[in-house]
DNA sequence: AGTTATTTGTGAAATAAATCACAAAAAGCC
DNA sequence: GGCTTTTTGTGATTTATTTCACAAATAACT
């Protein structure tokens, strides 16, 4: 098996996990341990640890700050990672205001949008005209981004983006975008993660609904 | 095969797509163009309309109006769907001034919140206390919920949600969530989404850096 | 009407991901 | 020190998903 990308996702997941069970008072940890706090299995999290060259005791389990550290190299925590994120709107926003960044190494230097009433140099997270977006980013080397603006500029700030260096982005605008080939495109798409729920909502009454009827 | 959580995902991306083909002034499409509408292949397309029963022409594709028309039937979008926000923080604001819901069917009815100083009842999609939840749940028989609140109190408020009759939900705290069996529950997590894009993009630069090495 | 080109629909094959089954290591007990 | 128990690590198996390969239909052309 190789790194897939829920393998990684995992992997994160395990790191935040790690720090819990840690703050909890945790030494060590058992496979089981870890499987329980992010909801998998404990041969997933074996076979998980197995591809990465992850070694614990046997018997033993794993020693949680040696584990912590493994993991903080082979998923780059140890170093700041810079982003960018286009829009300012509520998403926006709510990035720039969320905490959970704190422990990532994730940092946002700035926020770039159209609008020049938005624009303010001062803030602890300034937001600057789109128009310097690009020399930004080279200068700070900035290899991800958040695309937080409505969907018919999404395209067009994503092409900035990639002309500007950066590798990989996060969409939050409710459509399919075009990218080199190697270039890292997640997409969150808040309407279809809630069809999909409802959907299988629904499904369950239908399911039920049928149950009945037979009854 | 049968209905896994990314081919409903792909359906309600069709549907999204046909209503840009007929915009456009499609009549008809074909497999193929469905396809690169959403990213996939036109096999695909096909497999997933024969699961679910979905029928064209040979040589003749897809009509447009019908195929819009069985979606909506198969994904219950002839249907509205109240949904509620739980925290109305920056990513609950985001939502409730979302233009994308507009023909999805999806409705936030409300938004609840702990802090008193939030609640507004005379707003388009009104803020009230929590404590109300349960009741207006029960009222408007809603059946999906978003929980936008610090991961601190995401579980709590969960928990009110299912025992108010809710049966799905969106969450964006990020934390694991325990619940029924029954209970769908689809995770956004900001951070796992950018610290994925970032291995990543990091990890082609690794195997860029290697290959130079080697040359 | 017959022929050709195109496109659907789907079993069969390939690929990817998760789970099983069990050997090997090591801690603790007697 | 040997025996027992627990837990890791991984090849083999299973399950899920995607892709392939091709028959069957049908629209368009001659």
């Amino acid at each position: 098996m190789k790194a897939s990308k829920s393998s990684i996702a995992r992997l994160y997941s395990y790191r935040e996990a790690l720090f819990r069970l840690k703050f909890l008072g945790f030494v060590k940890v058992f496979s089981e341990n870890l499987a329980d706090a992010i909801g998998a299995t404990a041969v997933q999290v074996r076979k998980d640890f197995s591809v990465f060259g992850l070694v614990g005791n046997k018997k033993g389990g794993y020693q949680v700050d040696e584990l912590i550290g493994k993991l903080d190299t082979l998923l780059g925590k140890n170093k700041k990672h810079p982003i960018i994120v286009a829009g300012s709107g509520h998403i926006g926003k709510a990035l720039s205001n969320y905490k959970g960044f704190s422990n990532s190494g994730i940092e946002i230097l700035a926020i770039f949008d159209n609008d020049s009433s938005k624009v303010n140099r001062k803030a602890a997270i300034p937001t600057l005209p789109v128009a310097e977006l690009k020399d930004f980013v080279k200068k700070h080397k900035i290899k991800a981004g958040v695309i937080a603006v409505p969907e018919t500029s999404a395209q067009q700030v994503l092409d900035l983006m990639i002309e500007a260096g950066i590798r990989g982005a996060l969409n939050f605008a409710p459509i399919r975008l075009n990218v080199p080939e190697s270039f890292v495109l997640n997409n969150m798409n808040l309407v279809l993660e809630l069809d999909t729920i409802l959907y299988f909502v629904n499904a369950l009454d239908r399911q039920a609904q049928h149950e009945k009827h037979k009854a």
